[in-house]
DNA sequence: GATGAATGAGCCTTCATTCAT
DNA sequence: CATGAATGAAGGCTCATTCAT
């Protein structure tokens, strides 16, 4: 949510700074699916993005900025898409049921970005990664505080211990790790209802009460 | 199980071979732990493993190669922590819950080389990422298998679907790949216990019956 | 004529990419010479061209490259000798006198070059190779076409088979490949007349008629 | 003939080790052939060989010493080709014709070799190369006494002047490196014959008086 | 602010030669 | 004498970053 971490632009107009940023990033997504991080290059970036190298340098310090504007775009991505899902939703039971089923999609959907940000995490430097961390950390705990909302509202949980955000949060990141299986096994929105029952199960749901 | 590639070595001593294999294996997991693989030299790894660069380079063919040593050893490792946990147990039922927990337990164990097995195995060259895959596809039949024995001996699994085997492997993981946030909630074996419990109620098994 | 072969370069800026690989060409001619192609290294040229190793790159992709450069140059050099010595003869049985008494001519002039083309061709990749004995091939050709110009108006040249051109061609190399013999035997004009009057008998010309 | 360069052993049974080098030498021409002088390694070589690289250095003491080797037996070899044809002539003139005869025939056989000598020359060490280049220098004397005998015994030799026995040792190597362009033109031995006639009337030998 | 050429540190890999057994 | 593992010195090439224009 709260970006911790500032960069640094050579720029001072912070509405252009801004705007690029987004751009770069969007543009260094693209050039990191198609070669990664560490294969990918300064000047692929650059390319990608329409800018000369000596621009992108303008409103990004090092390539590590970069990994990080990254980091930060995908994590939010896919934290909207679940609050996407909560918009019209109020009953608290059926908001946990319908941000796990999201974020479950989510996972599917983005599982290129997904794997990368797994992936490459660890390259970030130690003040990136502490900032990427403490967003995501950010959105367990909002799993973790809808499921306290949906306790609160009568909802028996008996399987949700300490561990419960955690564990809704990263079981469906198996559909982007591991994609390579289950291309083969069944189609994608079966996984998704399948990792769903689990999950619900789990929690020590029955039938959606 | 049945490591499909083969690394073609200078020397031809072969017990020499594996030996130095094993140790350049260890030495190399050391630092990429420490720096990545892809920040790790080839002089760093011959430094830790006590051999100089050319000694090294006749054990090996390509840094991939060394990658590829590491990756197999560690997926080997915790497969073998299952296998030795089934030695004593011949009930189907019991086989299943033993090597479920054998398996949580050596993901937190392993948790820095398991961690370093999801950040890396993409950058393994085609064919040594191939041959990993199909490595780990092995271990998750394995469990596939247990859950088909239990099955065949009368348990209960309503919640084992067709990704049943894959959850299971899969879950635990996060003991590795979420060390960060697991270490401020709570003891590791606690951890351990409540993904147990999880995965048991998620399979649809009451009480381990 | 046409080089066959296109370089890519990472500047874009053709003029300068020209020149300074004229430049370049130059810098790694003298340094092959000193110590041939696989002796010298990338430093030692791009030193000789007082660049940066870095900037070398920025005009050529590879050692073959600069090979190549070096390569087309040098043929086009004593091309162009030739065509130079044509310029103000119109005469067909003239004009292949001059050529010859021309190419042999640079022969000597240029034998450090011409040693160098006949040890290092065989280094060039493929591609490159291809391109250089098309280079020379066309310039074959062009005593083909002498011969036969001078044929036409009259010249009886009895001598001359299908390898005329080869013969004409190759002979004065001796120049340069044979250097370390001539040195010691009489001086350089002399042996170029000597060859003239050789080359001229073996075609069957008699007294220039 | 008389080789100048004395080449020291670790092993001191004179016998074994002529044997051994020849067996070397042959050895490494035929990886040199394969794939040049500077892409062969020594393990290469010792394995054609049939050696391990420990023994291959005890009857050598570098690299060069191996090409020294090579281009001694290569060189030998067209001289005794050409003093084979010699064996049974007697008539001074026709044995000029013989000898320039079976080395032209020899330059077209052996165009592998001469190749290689003639690119791979420059690579020796300063005191081999001397050492090769007197053996050629050698070869070339023997022709200028073989025209020297034919002059006296009467033949006309008006084209022959101080570079007759260069000129006549040369433009046979044509056969070699040229071969790229005589295996479109015209049958080897047709090449052959149109050589034979160039240098005669070169020489300014007519039908062979 | 934009551009893109320049830079230099560093990496993987090869290989001739040595030497302990 | 034979073996073959060990070595270390290079070498070609890449790329993040800088800086003059």
């Amino acid at each position: 949510m709260t970006p911790t971490r500032v960069i640094t632009a050579q720029v001072s107009d912070t509405g252009l700074v801004n705007e690029r940023r987004a751009h770069i990033a969007q543009a260094a997504a693209r050039v990191f699916r198609r070669k990664g991080f560490h294969n990918a290059t300064i000047r692929d970036i650059a390319v990608e993005a329409g800018l000369s190298q000596g621009s992108l340098y303008n409103y990004v310090r090092t390539k590590d900025d970069i990994l990080y504007l990254v980091h930060q775009d995908m994590t939010a991505a896919y934290a909207r898409d679940v609050e996407r899902a909560l918009e019209d939703v109020t009953e608290p039971r059926a908001r946990l049921h319908a941000a796990i089923a999201a974020f479950i999609h989510s996972m599917r959907e983005r599982r290129a970005d997904i794997a990368l940000i797994y992936q490459e995490t660890h390259a970030l430097g130690e003040e990136s990664r502490r900032a990427v961390l403490a967003q995501t950390q950010a959105f367990i705990q909002r799993f973790a505080q809808l499921i306290e909302e949906a306790r609160a509202a009568g909802m028996a949980l008996p399987g949700a211990g300490p561990l419960a955000a955690d564990i809704v949060t990263f079981l469906p990141v198996m559909l982007s790790l591991r994609a390579w299986r289950l291309r083969d096994i069944m189609p994608g929105d079966a996984a998704e209802a399948e990792l769903v029952g689990f999950l619900m199960r789990g929690l020590g749901i029955q039938d959606g009460v």
